[in-house]
DNA sequence: CGATCATATTCCTATATCGGAATACGTCAA
DNA sequence: TTGACGTATTCCGATATAGGAATATGATCG
């Protein structure tokens, strides 16, 4: 098998830096895809394939304007990787030195299971 | 151009479920190959082959101890991943005035795929 | 040395990407 | 309708994956 989908969880939609970008600059508010394009300096139908993906994993909404099509941001699906991530947190707030003492409490307190 | 590769930063890394499980179990101290792939239920090789991606990344390091490789997490590289993501944390808290303008417009608009 | 355990690498295949170019689709204005 | 604009899709090629099987490397001990 292959790598999974782009599209089947926001961590892997996530994983590409220019669909960060997109999701960053949506903060600003809703935007055309021609707009996003240009201030990003990717090809128009490259910024609609990157809005596809987030699309797809629910980051991102559209809804018509006129000719235009306004995309926004939804990033509620960003909240299980903010807590996923967070659950590591104590770990890069404690030094090596005390990461290593912990570690070895731990074998010592193995017990539990 | 092909997808990033899995090594080119943490966000590529974690987005392959099973590496995000071996950080989670990492997390309770070191560990050798042999019993991450069992608990997981992967073979020797897939683990083998996942923990050199992590360790290319810098979210895992190695020791060797005897005839076995102990695994331990460095959580450091997350850090930016929560800070990117933790950016977008009002957004997904907000009462999302716009969100829900946008609710309502699209039960008077036509649906989108 | 030779045997054995622990781990890493190689080879293979099916699959999926990203980007560019060309093109199709959709909507509005005259 | 026609034209023009905004956007989406399709086709293409190069690349890289995850996983299984087989094998290679490494370390320890008798």
């Amino acid at each position: 098998m292959a790598r999974a989908a782009t599209t089947s969880d926001a961590f892997n939609a996530i994983a590409e830096p220019q669909r960060r970008d997109i999701l960053a600059l949506l903060r600003a508010g809703e935007r055309p895809v021609t707009d996003l394009a240009q201030e990003l300096g990717m090809s128009q139908p490259g910024a609609s394939k990157h809005l596809r993906v987030l699309r797809e994993v629910g980051l991102v909404r559209v809804r018509g304007a006129g000719k235009q099509r306004l995309y926004g941001l939804d990033a509620r699906g960003l909240r299980p990787v903010h807590e996923w991530v967070g659950g590591f947190e104590r770990f890069w707030n404690e030094s090596f030195d005390r990461l290593d003492t912990y570690v070895q409490d731990l074998k010592q307190t193995r017990q539990e299971g």
